[in-house]
RNA sequence: GGCCCUAUCGUCUAUCGGCUAGGACAUGCGCUUUUCAAGCGCAGAAGCCGGGUUCGACUCCCGGUAGGGUCACCA
């Protein structure tokens, strides 16, 4: 990975991503997390990842697991890793801290149902606060109206605002680039950022990091992507399990919301660092559409050096197939047919249950009434257009290109449809298949014609 | 409802005051060795509304409208 040198005397770049494990990774976190690592890359800085666990009721280990796994699978690689829960001591000290500084003190509660009796409170000095976000511009709140809020249930039990801008300042972070969803959380944490003051210079702490809140990924109906409202389809895991090429959907993600000013649409990775700039980044929401996403992902599968590699293994896997040499030579042939057909890999997998890729490897079954011509259903004038391409075939040398001039002439004498949708048929068995050329030069000789003789005889 | 954000083709977007408003996905039509797919070509398709600023606004400012976000002892 190409990455930049740091000039002397100039801060490190550091951002996070920061999730909680109360779901599984899906497309709006992993775009996030993608804006922080792209632009962590392009300017030679740091990538931490920090699982925000502070919740012990909701989280769980499993959503854990899932957000740590399918970051890997898209790529998206941190340089550091944190864990709220092993740092509670941490978030305990700066508690204290405030608590005995007066900032913040010990409230007592009404309680009940599952609500403690007492709590700590920040003291709200109700200012006003204003922030420069990278992408939004200058956003400005009064605090007023927040009231003295909740840091923590307990010394021992922090909750997100608090825990949060201890570690981004603990860790050093430079730059917060989050969901937009965030916008209204920032003033209350700016003024906690404050409330810590510079005193105590945890690592590299006391600054006040940059913001930029990127828009959120909406659903066709332009509401907030949510698993409970749009399902499985917001997982990133989904779009794994349906084979998609991580590096393509890296790529849409980048380009929703995002995009380098000129007309290139298809990047690498690399490409994405090199060009990444968070002044380009969108400031309203984008609908995630699977279709240009689909288009991009073959576009991915083009430009892989041997696509025809997990195409045939897929298909392989699909039909349960062999490994006979013979397998392999037709394998190899119907790769960059297959390739015409899918979007992502998964798709074999109902090409096959269409019965698309079967009759490659056996002899097809059909009914005779598909052989005839929708213009011409004359059997007797079918099966002696077969027999005359048939005698032009085996006329042919076995070589694995054949001249078929002859064939072509026939056909435009007989009429095109009239020759050639028979001929096809007699070939794949199906109504939709690729043309009967390209079927002849995938069978041979030997196997076309009886493929051409079994079709005859049932006419 | 309060606060905040946003507003160009159906969708993703270009335009940083000069636009005959460009590209991509999708759609329609056509071409190619019938069908399907792919490819290629062509076409239709947009500046939310109203004020201002300016020689000139899609671009800047204000208002309205609409959409979204957020208002937890969740993150």
């Amino acid at each position: 990975m190409m990455e930049k040198k740091m000039e002397k005397g100039e801060k490190e770049v550091r951002a996070r991503f920061a999730p909680s494990p109360t779901g599984w990774l899906h497309l709006g976190g992993a775009r996030t997390a993608l804006f922080n690592f792209l632009f962590v890359r392009k300017h030679g800085g740091k990538f931490i990842l920090r699982v925000e666990d502070t919740d012990k009721e909701r989280g769980k280990p499993e959503y854990e697991k899932d957000i740590l796994e399918n970051l890997e699978w898209l790529g998206i690689e941190h340089d550091e890793f944190f864990r709220q829960s092993d740092r509670l001591e941490i978030y305990k000290k700066y508690l204290r801290q405030l608590l005995d500084s007066g900032v913040a003190y010990v409230s007592k509660e009404e309680g009940g149902e599952g609500k403690r009796d007492e709590v700590i409170r920040f003291k709200n000095p109700g200012q006003k606060i204003v922030f420069n976000d990278l992408i939004k511009g200058e956003i400005a709140f009064d605090t007023k109206e927040l009231g003295d809020f909740v840091i923590a249930k307990s010394l021992d039990e922090p909750i997100f605002h608090f825990a949060n801008v201890v570690d981004d300042r603990e860790m050093g972070i430079t730059h917060i680039i989050r969901g937009e969803d965030h916008i209204s959380n920032t003033p209350r944490q700016i003024l906690i950022w404050r409330a810590l003051g510079d005193g105590e210079p945890a690592s590299s702490a006391g600054k006040q990091p940059f913001y930029a809140h990127i828009p959120l990924i909406l659903a066709p109906d332009r509401s907030k992507l949510s698993k409970r409202k749009h399902g499985e389809s917001v997982s990133v895991a989904f779009y794994r399990q349906q084979e998609y090429l991580p590096e393509a959907l890296i790529n849409y993600l980048a380009l929703l919301g995002w995009n380098p000013g000129n007309e290139q649409e298809i990047f690498s990775v690399k490409e994405l660092i090199e060009n990444f700039d968070l002044a380009k980044v969108q400031q309203s929401g984008a609908i995630f559409d699977v279709e240009k996403l689909d288009w991009m992902n073959r576009e991915h599968i083009k430009k892989m050096p041997n696509y025809q590699l997990p195409i045939i293994k897929k298909i392989k896997e699909v039909l349960g197939l062999g490994e006979d040499t013979e397998t392999e030579k037709i394998l190899e042939k119907i790769a960059p047919l297959v390739l015409e057909r899918i979007s992502k890999f998964s798709d074999i997998k109902i090409m096959a249950e269409r019965g698309e890729l079967a009759y490659f490897f056996q002899m097809p079954e059909y009914p005779k009434e598909l052989l005839l011509w929708k213009k011409d259903k004359d059997e007797g004038k079918t099966r002696a257009r077969l027999g005359r391409a048939r005698e032009i075939l085996a006329a042919q040398g076995s070589t694995l290109r054949f001249n078929l001039t002859e064939l072509m002439t026939l056909a435009e004498k007989e009429g095109k449809g009239e020759v050639l949708w028979p001929l096809r048929v007699a070939l794949s068995g199906l109504e939709k298949s690729p043309d009967p050329f390209t079927l002849l030069e995938i069978f041979g000789k030997e196997e076309s014609l009886a493929r051409l003789d079994k079709a005859i005889k049932m006419l």
